[in-house]
DNA sequence: CAAACGTGGCT
DNA sequence: TAGCCAAGTTT
């Protein structure tokens, strides 16, 4: 805690303790690093000061504020257990860890992190950085990729937290992780508890924490349609409200499962068929993209289309050039938007 | 519990 | 280049 105090790092998220602004950075920084998270914290709290007016938001503009943050997911929960707290609590976040843990998007770390960031209550905040330390000091070698293992860190952490600080003591820990205790070449020499640290004792800080892999990505291709009607207007597509980048935008998308669905007339009747929409495929391909997600990757055959109707198919709007940037797109669509505004 | 769920930076 | 990693949660 000393070393925090000394050592912390001036962050925005540092110079309030409005528990709601404590929650919202929280929430930013799930599997997200600090300095990706500035500027969207910054200008998310600039349009939505308050629990109240984020929770009158219109959906479409908190996506928009995260869009390009990713897991868009936390943001629709975020405003989602907003309302609740408007509702239930009167607008103030519950100085309750139980109540505090029934909010959507809030799990296990989020509710130690705001009752002791916020409250002052001594509950354990586990997280990457915390694992990563105490497997370290401790020596421990569970493997922390099995939701299990957070229990054991949970464990030893309610053993010595601080009840007088609680807040210093878990940011102190990951602060820790994030400047010290690094996953590769920690600065052990700099360490505040280097002296207590069986893993550095041992030699063995560069072997911790045991993790095991994940699964490797999976390929998926597409024919992507930049679809304009006569009046210059864009087709734009709304993704279901579940699922991969729930709620967002993009231009239509047609999956290539075998390797004819990449022809015009194939593409051509997939869209009459399904949307009863007359279309003109261009043969040039006008932009390819590729985007590697946390699980799969796109591979997208965007091409020029053209249509003469007026209708309008469910789940899609048609959006003139400036419209296109009042929606929140998926990072491989911003490229392709970024292309037809340049 | 394993897998789904984004993105960008680093090795 | 491919994989790993980052203040995790939900299904």
């Amino acid at each position: 805690m000393e070393w925090f105090r000394a050592e912390q790092r001036q962050l925005p998220w540092r110079e309030s303790k409005d528990p709601y602004r404590i929650w919202v950075s929280e929430i930013m920084l799930q599997q997200t690093k600090v300095d990706t998270v500035i500027p969207f914290y910054l200008n998310f709290l600039e349009k939505f000061p308050t629990p109240k007016a984020l929770a009158e938001a219109e959906e479409d503009e908190v996506l928009k504020a995260w869009e390009g943050l990713g897991y868009y997911s936390r943001a629709r929960n975020l405003q989602s257990a907003v309302k609740e707290v408007h509702e239930v609590y009167g607008g103030k976040v519950p100085n309750d860890p139980e109540k505090i843990k029934k909010l959507k998007g809030v799990g296990p770390y989020t509710t130690g992190a705001i009752s002791s960031i916020a409250f002052g209550i001594p509950e354990p905040a586990v997280d990457g950085n915390v694992m990563r330390v105490m497997s370290r000091v401790l020596w421990i070698t569970e493997d922390i990729a099995r939701p299990a293992t957070r229990k054991i860190f949970e464990a030893a952490i309610r053993e010595v937290i601080s009840h007088e600080d609680p807040s210093s003591f878990n940011q102190g820990l990951m602060e820790l992780g994030a400047l010290i205790c690094t996953p590769t070449k920690p600065k052990c020499l700099l360490c505040p508890v280097r002296e207590q640290c069986v893993a550095f004792e041992n030699g063995v800080q560069e072997e911790l924490p045991v993790k095991s892999k994940k699964s490797s990505t999976k390929l998926k291709k597409y024919t992507t349609l930049v679809i304009q009607r006569e009046d210059g207007k864009y087709l734009i597509e709304k993704r279901p409200s579940t699922g991969l980048l729930a709620g967002l935008y993009q231009f239509p998308m047609i999956e290539q499962l075998k390797a004819t669905d990449a022809r015009s007339t194939y593409i051509q009747s997939e869209i009459d068929r399904e949307y009863g929409l007359a279309l003109e495929v261009e043969s040039d391909i006008f932009t390819e993209v590729h985007h590697i997600f946390s699980h799969l990757k796109w591979d997208l055959e965007v091409r020029k289309a053209k249509t003469a109707t007026q209708k309008t198919p469910e789940n899609m709007v048609w959006l003139t050039t400036e419209e296109l940037n009042q929606f929140a797109f998926p990072v491989p669509h911003q490229k392709i938007r970024q292309l037809l505004l340049s």
